[in-house]
DNA sequence: TTAATATGATACTTTTTGGTATCATTATGA
DNA sequence: TCATAATGATACCAAAAAGTATCATATTAA
């Protein structure tokens, strides 16, 4: 079912998806929307929406005339789960992550 | 200095590079043997060996007539970085490390 | 020294990507 | 109804990416 991470990292390639993702993060949004935020046609943003979806990074669902685009995180999985095989990146995030918990374990008990 | 992560992704979304990252995982390796593992030319592995440096992925240091080329897992910082925005994919892998942690807090006190 | 080996560099080809232009389709609102 | 608005689809173009072929350079080993 799962196909690997390959469309996903393609789609997280450019940097237009990237900021799309970024904006659908806030709100879904319709193709127009989206493409009011570039200087592009919505041809090529329509495109760039192909994409996000094949890398399961985004879902969409029509809605009248309109079709309204949304983020769908966890299409980040396979990504994130390519990257885990190099684990010491993770050092300083589970470092603060850990010093959290940490602390609030201390309190609870 | 930290130019974002465009160069870090770019160099993540084809499959033949995270293969090599995947190698020098293992163990530092010249482009003679890095591309005995791909039936493609020494000329298009090594392209690909330089899209990996401009990614910040792997170094490389001249050994006599050969070069070995060494993974640089602090480069996807960045791109780790960007994916941190989306903190939903993150629960799973942190679930489990909260886990962890609880309980070995809970041993040492 | 000199032949072999490993890499570097460059020119060229093909495919993919990112983009525009254009036309078709469908839904909406006056 | 019918003009308009939103999206879908397709053909086309330019630039980047992926790869080959070839030649140059530098190092090693006989």
């Amino acid at each position: 079912m799962n196909l690997g991470p390959q469309q996903t990292f393609r789609a997280l390639a450019d940097p237009t998806r990237r900021q799309i993702l970024m904006f659908l993060k806030k709100d879904s949004m319709t193709l127009g929307e989206i493409a009011g935020h570039f200087d592009m046609t919505r041809a090529a943003v329509k495109k760039h929406l192909v994409m996000l979806e094949d890398g399961l990074l985004i879902t969409s669902r029509a809605e009248g005339r309109e079709r309204i685009h949304k983020l769908q995180p966890a299409g980040l999985k396979s990504a994130i789960e390519w990257l885990g095989y190099f684990d010491q990146f993770w050092d300083e995030r589970l470092a603060s992550l850990k010093t959290a918990i940490e602390s609030e374990t201390g309190e609870q008990e």
